[in-house]
DNA sequence: ATAAAAGCATACCAATCACTCTGTTTGTTT
DNA sequence: AAACAAACAGAGTGATTGGTATGCTTTTAT
């Protein structure tokens, strides 16, 4: 018979994820040995493999625990961004883009990158479950986007021949790669110009002029 | 008394290095075995570490092999490129991106991402010396695109407070970011979009009107 | 021709890795 | 309180890993 799970578990079994998801983020999934992360979370292997059925299994739990947790952390950061707490749309996926600037910014004083950014780099032509998901993630990201965007898209129009889906997806890829360089360089000032530039180009998508491509 | 490089032993250490290459794009540094690399070169691994001190040694001969390539074959798919052969530093540009567009397409045939951002996202907050490589090396792609900025912002002058620096930078990460997730979606589409996208964002910055931010 | 170095082959090794097995403690149900 | 399951502890294991040690072969310099 199924009992619940006691607190004690779940103490446990967030702190593994947190853990193994700080070093994820930090040194990506196949440099991360298992025993670092028991060490670090301060639990036995026996705790460990009671949780987790193995490594794989954990990575995936880690992607469930991060993608709900870096939500709230978004909405946290969002809501206390100092500034104007307008329902336009446009301002709110100006606001989102800030937020998720702030947001690596505060990371990278304990350094590492994005876990999805680094999981996806080693595992997307090898795993096709963790691709999958991964992708699904970044869907995910892009979405988070793309609501306003649409909304945006409806009230003031889209400049030229732009579709929010792909605008959704593209500023997705700039943040990945500005976290890239960013920690790569080791300037945090890296990701902040490159995220204001995107946020210029946003802007100019919505001053609806006629169409520009060409 | 230093005796010459041999040709069989050129043959030998280009083999390792084109292996290795392939397989840290396509799994990164961690997941790819120095016992795969032997067998993917057909060497013994005598004939490895006569050649590498060990795998992180590899590791820089790799990435300096792949700048060098990397950078012939930027030149070659750039000139077979159709259309115009024009002087104008901004077409100039827009043809190095889509020749990026199209060496990254060529080499999604056989899988694998970024070498230079694989690299960067498992190593860059854990080993300084690489960090500081794969530094260099993303300067040495941006300075390529900022070559031609400069004599385009010379000619046309820039919109803003632009800054060809920053701009091609932005390049950089903005191709990165767009090959993590076309790997991760299974899609090049995804990457010839964003490249697009990038390119029109170029252009505009060039159609010299008077400030844009704010 | 021959010495010397470059280039390569093969057996071997210590450390590490992900994971298992068995037993003990803690909590829950009845 | 008896019975049982969840939660955890910790020693142990086989396979893998990066690397070494040693000797053989090919090339080059004199």
């Amino acid at each position: 018979m199924r009992t619940a799970k006691q607190p004690r578990a779940i103490k446990t079994r967030d702190r593994i994820l947190r853990e193994a998801a700080r070093m994820f983020a930090l040194k990506g999934f196949h440099d991360t040995k298992v025993d670092e992360i028991i060490k670090a979370a301060e639990v036995t292997s026996g705790a460990f493999f009671h949780h987790f059925k193995g490594k794989e299994d954990l990575g995936f739990a880690v992607i469930d625990h991060h993608m709900e947790e870096r939500c709230r952390t978004l909405d946290r950061i969002e809501k206390s961004l100092p500034g104007d707490d307008s329902d336009d749309p446009l301002d709110r996926v100006i606001r989102r883009l800030d937020a998720v600037c702030e947001m690596v910014v505060r990371r990278r004083n304990r350094k590492g990158g994005c876990l999805i950014g680094n999981l996806s780099t080693t595992l997307s032509d090898t795993h096709p479950a963790f691709r999958k998901r991964l992708g699904e993630c970044f869907d995910e990201m892009a979405s988070e986007f793309q609501v306003h965007l649409d909304e945006a898209a409806a009230s003031r129009g889209l400049s030229g021949d732009q579709d929010t889906g792909e605008m959704a997806r593209y500023i997705v890829s700039v943040i990945e790669g500005a976290i890239m360089l960013s920690r790569t360089h080791r300037d945090v000032s890296v990701i902040q110009r490159q995220v204001h530039h995107l946020k210029e180009d946003v802007k100019r998508a919505f001053q609806n002029g006629k169409s520009i491509s060409q």
